[in-house]
DNA sequence: CCAAAAGTGTTAAGTGTACACCCATGC
DNA sequence: GCATGGGTGTACACTTAACACTTTTGG
């Protein structure tokens, strides 16, 4: 699928708008880690965020959502836009076009298209948040592999690629003051202890067990099933689910406003 | 100055990046009104946001920066990106070529120019907060006048620009929630019930003097004069100045955080 | 001296924090 | 039965919301 895709891509450079790109920072979470899914270019030793271009007659949030989907096999995803990126020595676009036109070179690429490839990008970063195990990471026709990566221990970036992933970070943490988080991040199921850790996890810190479950009932989003997670040690802890409407209506008014 | 800069623009239109615009939306207070500034277009009856186009060896942050420079001759200005507009069919981009192509349709622009101007903008919203009293509003080339307008009362606007203007104000209120305000909206010296008019002007609604005050001053970014508003009727209201340290440090890691 | 605006104080209700205690489970 | 993790309850501190009282000022 993205090979043909990308074949396409190479063929139909003018159907895209010049200068814009998008990245998507794509979190996932998985043995209490925070992952963020990269691409490893050919070229270099460095990564990548995966990013694509805009398509000149679609809605801007549709390059977005491609790359999640190729990347991931993902879609109905919450998907933000958090920050543009713009500094004009920002070197995404001249990695990403010299990635491209060495594989290219013995293709009779136009001035135009060289040109195209080769001037300055501004990069609209969204973040999105997807379910681990319902992921097959797939690498682009540029890229060797695609595969997750630990917040923490993230390997050398291409461009401004680490500052992207430091800003989604930081929105994310942000976010969660007054924003639900979770949907997308666990199982359709899932015990207040494991939503406890994907909370700490994003924010670096431990949170008492007591209060964090008043705080998540508070919020008026858990529904609480008659079920429990048996098989593991000890206790059994009840399984939840998120009631689908009330975290909607949560995203869209917040969960809290201080005035 | 304007003038100048403009036609400059247009001989130089080849050296601005393709496809992306900025607008921003300048919020001023005045006598309890919540304020924007806007252009009034020579073609047509709709006003329009301030905008402009980014320079290719600029920083991104430039662009609103000129913007907001050659309407209101302020700089040094709080100015915060805020959401990027990329509906296909947004025809900011074409009203506005369809003024610069029309009024120069005695020239000979080229068929690239043309191209240029007439093809599908996204655009970067930025919002800026500053202080009424310093503005001296300045038209562009494309416009007629330049003026503000009270938030609740708009004229029509063009293309998306409604959208733009309303996604502007939920985000400053949101952003109420977790940093301080007011610094470029108000005097460099002001009274607490002046701060709190600017505050219930942007939310739209009442808050509890007492209340406020005490809040305010728990956050611990205002210095109290020994000056008093004398003049006016009724008790005389002691004076604030925003202690600017502990103000730009408060901007940086927020108010209050939840977690 | 009265009305209106501003400053200060008080109190009850609500919320958050830090625990203590009990329950279930595997070894 | 004991270590460990999970569920529930509670006392206390702290914050917030609501309102009373006092002070200042112009008319």
């Amino acid at each position: 699928m993205p090979e043909s895709h990308n074949s396409e891509f190479i063929k139909n450079i003018a159907g895209y708008l010049p200068a814009i790109s998008v990245d998507v920072v794509i979190f996932g979470f998985h043995e209490n880690e925070l992952k963020i899914l990269l691409l490893e270019s050919k070229d270099q030793e460095n990564w990548a965020l995966p990013g694509g271009f805009v398509r000149k007659g679609e809605f801007l949030e549709e390059a977005p959502k491609r790359v999640l989907k190729e990347r991931t096999g993902l879609s109905g995803i919450f998907l933000e836009q958090f920050h543009v990126f713009g500094d004009p020595e920002r070197t995404r676009a001249n990695n990403r076009a010299l990635q491209l036109t060495r594989q290219l070179e013995n293709d009779d690429l136009s001035a135009e298209i060289q040109d195209w490839l080769l001037g300055r990008f501004i990069t609209i970063g969204y973040y999105a948040l997807v379910e681990f195990t319902q992921v097959d990471p797939q690498a682009d026709f540029s890229s060797i592999r695609c595969s997750w990566f630990d917040i923490n221990e993230l390997p050398p970036l291409i461009s401004d690629h680490k500052l992207i992933v430091e800003q989604a970070l930081k929105t994310v943490r942000l976010h969660l003051n007054f924003q639900p988080i979770g949907l997308n991040l666990l199982p359709s199921t899932f015990t207040m202890p494991e939503l406890q850790r994907l909370y700490e996890t994003i924010l670096g810190t431990t949170l008492d067990r007591r209060n964090f479950q008043r705080r998540m009932m508070s919020y008026d989003i858990l529904n609480r099933l008659n079920e429990k997670r048996t098989g593991g040690a000890f206790k059994a802890p009840f399984l939840y689910k998120f009631n689908e409407t009330r975290y909607q209506q949560a995203l869209l008014n917040g969960l809290k406003d201080v005035w």
